[in-house]
DNA sequence: AATCTTTATCGTAATATTGCAATATTAAAC
DNA sequence: GTTTAATATTGCAATATTACGATAAAGATT
């Protein structure tokens, strides 16, 4: 095996684990960071800010585009890269239902 | 190569990276899901709820307290698993502030 | 003590991820 | 049109993850 079995669980909880796996590498973490430092989006030195090759940093953030973190357009020799807000949003969401259910039920163990 | 550069990032990015992680697969959220919706932590019969093997779930169980996800105390023949709220609440704090910074800066491209 | 029950660990196969050198692509600059 | 600059893709090696059967461990039950 080796491979995900991701027929068996919901939509949500894929779309959940998708979203959370894109962020789980630091790099990647490294990259959106930077993304909201800069504030613009056109972002043509995101290889210099980050130690990894440039290959290297056009994978992550093609993991990141295609988990829905970031969005890019094709600006002349340039990517404009940009933080995708929704997805953002759908994870503050998702965690915040947590913790706030976490409270309300008080766990009383361990 | 394959192993990830940790030694690169800060440690408070690596730490983020490491819960994100461990959240991105869909068995680990469902886990995490059925944890909350059960309230209590005593929770036997975890194997019965997913769609996996139980060295499966065990193996995943292992990762998601590793991250610091969960916390387990043996109890009798069982193991007591529950939430580690601080973890979960790391992670609702960190996303928040990311979409409160990108609601600030309205960030107007793409 | 033999058995049952539950969870962990080992071993292993299949697959995925990470990282980078080399190369390709594409548009701007000259 | 040639060079430059920036990003993407390809190919590949090293490593990690996912999944599960077999087995181990350890307290509970009889």
């Amino acid at each position: 095996m080796g491979a995900t079995k991701t027929e068996n669980f919901t939509d949500r909880q894929n779309a959940i684990a998708t979203m959370a796996k894109a962020l789980g590498h630091p790099a990647r973490i490294a990259i959106i960071e930077y993304l909201i430092k800069v504030n613009t989006c056109i972002c043509g030195d995101i290889v210099n800010e980050l130690p990894l090759a440039q290959p290297t940093v056009s994978q992550h953030l093609k993991e990141l585009k295609s988990a829905g973190i970031i969005k890019g357009d094709i600006e002349g020799n340039t990517i404009c890269y940009c933080i995708d807000e929704k997805a953002l949003h759908k994870l503050q969401t998702y965690f915040e239902n947590i913790v706030t259910k976490l409270e309300k039920k008080k766990n009383n163990c361990c």
